[in-house]
DNA sequence: TATTTTAATGATTTGTTATTCAAAATTAAA
DNA sequence: TTTAATTTTGAATAACAAATCATTAAAATA
């Protein structure tokens, strides 16, 4: 019996995050993507039932590869709230730095994705969510973050930012660095706007 | 010589916003927005040179009354730094009372226009942008905002969390209350997370 | 009223691209 | 080596929708 050569499925994925990435998912031509994995384009089709179902799938890997790392870190018990809110700004980071491609996928089609979804979308992505705003629930409880906070708006509010600021440095990254984005989004979450207010 | 009857410009407008709001930019079809707009297929490109100039039509609008919204606001000598932000937020949010549907259409392609664009994107946008800036770099200068912001960063944060939560609302208007999102920008955005913390 | 000019129309054309599928190729087992 | 099972292929198809343009209709002008 034959065995599937290579690992076909793997380089489409990767494929598809780099067209989709380039062009945007709407753009992104199936035919390119196969050219891209080095497979024919038939082959899309037997790894994926169709287009939506590619850009799914690189959802999926992303939000559960980041809900593991953010279980991981939720769970200790020795780290305070303050580290605990730097750490999810890395763990986010962290992913973006591995590729920026990804990046711009999540920031650009994401969105429509979950507001015009017809497919399931991925259940980390929820459960992600959910974890960080147990994270600042925690620092509520402990007294060291400020209780006038309304966690569902504040969940958006944060995301939100997050997406444009990695979407400023996957598109810019000579004007922009991952570092200084990285410390002014502990910082702005932290401190905000205002000069000795409280 | 013939007239134009009626307005069939700003129909086509009107209907346009409706449509990429429902289907978004890509999945919607002219034929509708002209059906929506009481016009013929055909009309529409007597109006507009293509679908992509309908779109920049409706985010020229948008950011032009914002804009011009906002220079009238900066410019007060005896409004303090903290009534001009939160006149700021108002002003966006009053331009989105307006319609949520141009909040979507705008929070979903927005992106995609100034990343991949052929076209210019409208002047009014940056414009808008800069004045913001000017905004919180007055009170610094002032004194009573936080010194240690990278305004090159910061707008992008703030736009972002704008977005997110514009998109929040308009998406799901039974769930959150415009106003509530309104207090929390202001909240966050002047206190941030941190309790006591400077 | 006749003529000219321009607006408006919508069926048709054109171009694009996701998806299919019959055939070819590859591998494992007999 | 042959056979069978499975994977891979890519040209062909089908579906869709943007844009066109020959035609019609209405107003302005003479």
């Amino acid at each position: 019996m034959r065995h599937k050569e290579g690992n076909k499925r793997e380089d489409i994925i990767k494929a598809a995050i780099k067209i989709f990435a380039e062009n945007g998912y709407h753009h992104a031509k199936i035919a390119k993507v196969a050219e891209v994995a080095n497979v024919a384009t038939g082959s899309v089709y037997v790894y994926f039932e169709n287009k939506e179902k590619v850009l799914l799938e690189i959802f999926d890997e992303i939000w559960k590869d980041m809900y593991n790392n953010l279980k991981e870190l939720v769970d200790k018990k020795e780290v305070s709230p303050f580290e605990k809110f730097d750490a999810l700004v890395d763990i986010i980071f962290d992913k973006f730095t591995e590729s920026p491609e990804i990046a711009l996928v999540m920031v650009n089609e994401q969105n429509h994705l979950l507001t015009h979804k017809k497919e399931k979308f991925t259940e980390y992505y929820e459960k992600f969510i959910e974890l960080g705003v147990s994270l600042i629930q925690e620092g509520i409880d402990k007294g060291v973050f400020n209780s006038g906070i309304d966690l569902n708006i504040y969940k958006h509010y944060l995301l939100g930012a997050f997406r444009d600021l990695v979407n400023t440095w996957a598109t810019d990254r000579e004007t922009f660095s991952l570092n200084s984005i990285r410390q002014s989004i502990k910082y702005f979450s932290k401190y905000g706007l205002c000069k000795n207010c409280m």
